[in-house]
DNA sequence: ATGGCTTCATAGTGAAGA
């Protein structure tokens, strides 16, 4: 599919579009793997969480230098999220309108005719925790914005980092992870009200290996024996569902020395 | 075994992540 072209399409641009998404658990440290990736990649649309860094520190001229526009909403420390593209995004909204936060979750822009919504969901900590109040209230919050979003915005894509493993197959030992945050019950039916607004997990709509997952912890060598989760997702609209041709895990830059520790999701779109 | 590792922060008796 790659190098079509539409005659409706004046600016010479390819219908193909590649949406990514990767939790780069800092960016000032994972910058170099960055450039490396959108270099091999090609992504027309990279959407990045936990930056950890002030918008005055966010590496903008090294983007791009790299062939990248970007968008960001950072803050020192935690969370933080950003949109690197290709063309120019519009429309740019930071956070998540009617919910005051001083966390930097949700950053949203237009890139060419498609709303892409890049968000960092709350971890949660442990289940019944204060914490995990505030990642259902801010997952209640997304859904219902949600809704509205859609109506304005048909084709729309909201991807990154929802700290939910929607079901036992994304998780690498469910017996071990059953009721704890990350897989509750709860989550998993935000995560369902989600979808069905009408999005639809782009990962699913393939055949995929077992033991799919994009996040692995740090410790245990838990990369190489796979105990993982799968909490990293690209969600479709109708639209943009009925033209996807691929979703798919690069584990390769989890391998690499000095990782983050999730691996980064990439659709792709054709018309 | 509530640990293990990594980051950012500060110099802790660390905090948080997932």
């Amino acid at each position: 599919m790659v190098g079509r072209f539409s005659v409706a399409n004046t600016k010479g641009l390819p219908d193909d579009m590649k949406i990514a998404t990767w939790n780069v658990n800092s960016l000032k440290v994972r910058l170099p793997q960055v450039l490396n990736w959108l270099d091999t990649n090609q992504p027309d649309v990279l959407c990045l969480q936990e930056t950890k860094q002030e918008d005055r520190q966010f590496p903008l001229s090294e983007l791009n230098q790299a062939g990248y526009q970007a968008v960001f909403s950072g803050q020192k420390t935690y969370n933080g999220v950003a949109i690197a593209c290709k063309t120019e995004p519009a429309n740019v909204m930071h956070g998540l309108p009617g919910f005051a936060d001083e966390q930097k979750r949700l950053i949203a822009a237009t890139v060419r005719d498609i709303r892409v919504i890049c968000i960092y969901a709350p971890n949660g900590q442990s289940v019944g925790s204060d914490k995990y109040q505030y990642k259902l209230a801010w997952l209640a919050a997304l859904t219902a914005w949600l809704k509205e979003e859609l109506l304005r915005y048909p084709r729309l894509v909201l991807l990154g980092d929802y700290n939910i493993a929607p079901e036992d197959r994304d998780v690498h030992d469910p017996q071990a992870w059953a009721g704890n945050v990350l897989v509750s019950e709860l989550e998993r039916a935000a995560f369902r009200e989600i979808e069905q607004l009408g999005l639809q997990d782009s990962f699913r709509r393939f055949e995929q290996p077992e033991k799919s997952y994009t996040w692995w912890d740090y410790r245990m060598m838990a990369f190489r024996r796979n105990m993982g989760l799968r909490i990293d997702h690209i969600l479709l609209s109708a639209p943009l569902a009925k033209s996807c041709t691929a979703c798919t895990i690069d584990r390769a830059p989890r391998k690499q020395e000095r990782p983050s520790d999730h691996a980064p999701v990439m659709a792709e779109l054709a018309d």
